[in-house]
DNA sequence: CTGTTAGCGCGTTCAT
DNA sequence: ATGAACGCGCTAACAG
């Protein structure tokens, strides 16, 4: 069945046979030329490099990349596109400016929620053909072989799987809670975050460690779950801040649960930090807008995400890179916290 | 699993063929299963299903877009990721959660800085296979005609192109500039923004019509060009800050310029907004935790990017939609705009 | 119900 | 220097 009838040419996408057509050459002289090989006249080589400006043409990167075996684009994936893993993506959009790779950032977006497993299916579905590695984020599985070059930030971590970068996550939830003892507070709460993250397990380890340093005893009813979500948090939250004994100072283990614990307050009536004092983790763009502006462990996101990057592209360039990189994560002291109130 | 005696995959990604050959039936039975479609014996579905699982196979994403039309897939091309795109990602991705659709964020992050029709370009490489939509951030081009359904924002605008979004530039431009002469300032300079993109000239233009309706004389040696970037802007602003005629306040394109006007001034030791006022537009989320935080005009970014997706998805689904869609644009006074200083 | 055939758009040997 | 033939992984149509 020939079908190919010459069709008027800006109809639907410019392929290569539409630029060979109105070059007057074949397919394969078109795709030597886009591709810079030798073996093409001079006078061919114009003509064919006219056309494909003038029809705006561009190599399908789908048709591509399933002949080629390297495309030179770096898969970035996140469950969503949220304010942690964009700043990742900012860092690494800005370390892979002049590498030579295009960024494809990718999320499957689950209709009910997170689903688990979701980087192993979106990594089977990009890997091999489109991207030639990939940066994942928060990922919750063990992935001990992957067909491509892999950095994972923030992981569920495990021995033998791939590269990963998180920040000092036991000593920062450390310094949050100590933060908060040395402001006076004993009755401190925790809002764990995502139980299937090691940053989430590591957060709360630290604040039960420095719990235990100040002498001071774990109350098992003071922990919640938040997910890292502020929503889910607010819920837990107002229970928590609605007893009559309740804590003079919460430790979340991440900001936006921390904004979800400023709501909680702000609806029961309650001051920050007057009335409860308040610290998150990540120093999220969105902390330092809240009301008040929050305390919290900043984590060097943007660049985290650009050391991803440049240890992706050394794997990808067959150099050895660290296992694991740790960056320190930082108190930042703003409005949320202060003294206990006296009396409790 | 059951079974973790997993025979190791064929060292590459795990293909329909692998599981046809695994499971001891051809290649276009496991295709039926795996995309759910009757025809298929319930002992074949069961034990190619158990293939599947136990090799961890998903379709290429790729591969399967080749030969269908359609992927489910909306694609967000933009020229980088920075504060603005990302922020109508997480806008886009909300938006998404439930619809059905993934989400393709691609930036072809071209070496030289962003060169002219990298929309042209990507859209090229991703549209007619693997995407069926998209939403462009920031196109320069005109492009009347388009394979697949688009949506853009904040475009160069013109006749005939797609659907687009914006927020009130003009007027926004136009309370900007009115909230400087309501506190007193004369000598106001304007940072140009993208001379490529609509949303830079509108906002010129606002700033000279506010100028002129209070009587205020245009000085052409008060604006310079930013190109929305902090470290052009600083560059520029140093040397209108410089200048003994030095203007009381600065009106800029977009908030990373007025970061990089934050940064000239402290440089030269000009206390903001003491000596210099300063004030921004976008109201990205580094614009709260400057210093001093910026008086800035509010685009709700988080809204633009969800209407864009929702516009988008009515567009794939047939039904009609605006031709153009504006947003308000907010003033937010922060703590970098306050009196012009006496005697000037 | 299952397998066979035929491409999707492109890049790559080989022949000319 | 150029073109014909083939294959990448997958799926729509049909044949068996």
């Amino acid at each position: 069945m020939n079908s190919d009838v010459n069709r008027s040419p800006p109809l639907g996408r410019v392929t290569i046979a539409d630029v060979a057509r109105e070059a007057g050459v074949s397919v394969p002289t078109v795709s030597k030329v886009v591709n810079g090989r030798y073996g093409v006249a001079p006078a061919t080589f114009k003509r064919v490099t006219e056309v494909v400006a003038a029809l705006g043409y561009e190599t399908s990167l789908v048709a591509a990349s399933l002949r080629r075996q390297r495309t030179n684009v770096i898969g970035i994936l996140v469950p969503e596109f949220e304010s942690f893993s964009a700043e990742l993506l900012k860092g690494i959009s800005t370390a892979a400016t002049g590498t030579g790779y295009e960024l494809l950032a990718y999320s499957a977006l689950a209709p009910g929620g997170i689903s688990a497993g979701w980087e192993r299916r979106s990594l089977s579905r990009l890997a091999g053909t489109l991207i030639d590695g990939a940066i994942i984020v928060t990922p919750t599985l063990l992935m001990p072989t992957t067909s491509i070059p892999v950095v994972a930030i923030d992981p569920h971590d495990g021995p033998g799987g791939p590269s990963t970068i998180d920040s000092d996550n036991i000593g920062g939830a450390r310094v949050a809670t100590g933060h908060l003892i040395e402001l006076g507070h004993r009755r401190i709460a925790h809002i764990r975050g995502r139980s299937d993250l090691a940053s989430a397990q590591l957060r709360e380890a630290g604040y039960r460690e420095s719990l235990e340093n100040a002498g001071i005893p774990f109350d098992s009813t003071l922990v919640c779950d938040g997910e890292y979500q502020a929503a889910l948090t607010a819920k837990a939250a107002r229970e928590l801040l609605m007893r009559p004994d309740r804590p003079t100072a919460v430790f979340a283990a991440n900001d936006m649960s921390a904004l979800g614990v400023l709501d909680a307050a702000r609806e029961l009536g309650l001051r920050v930090p007057e009335d409860v004092s308040v610290i998150g983790f990540d120093d999220v763009p969105e902390a330092a807008s809240s009301k008040p502006p929050l305390t919290t462990m900043a984590q060097p996101l943007l660049d985290m995400g650009a050391q991803a990057l440049r240890m992706l592209v050394k794997l990808l360039d067959g150099e050895d890179i660290p296992n694991h990189v740790q960056l320190p994560a930082e108190l930042v002291v703003r409005a949320s916290t202060g003294p206990a109130p006296i009396g409790f």
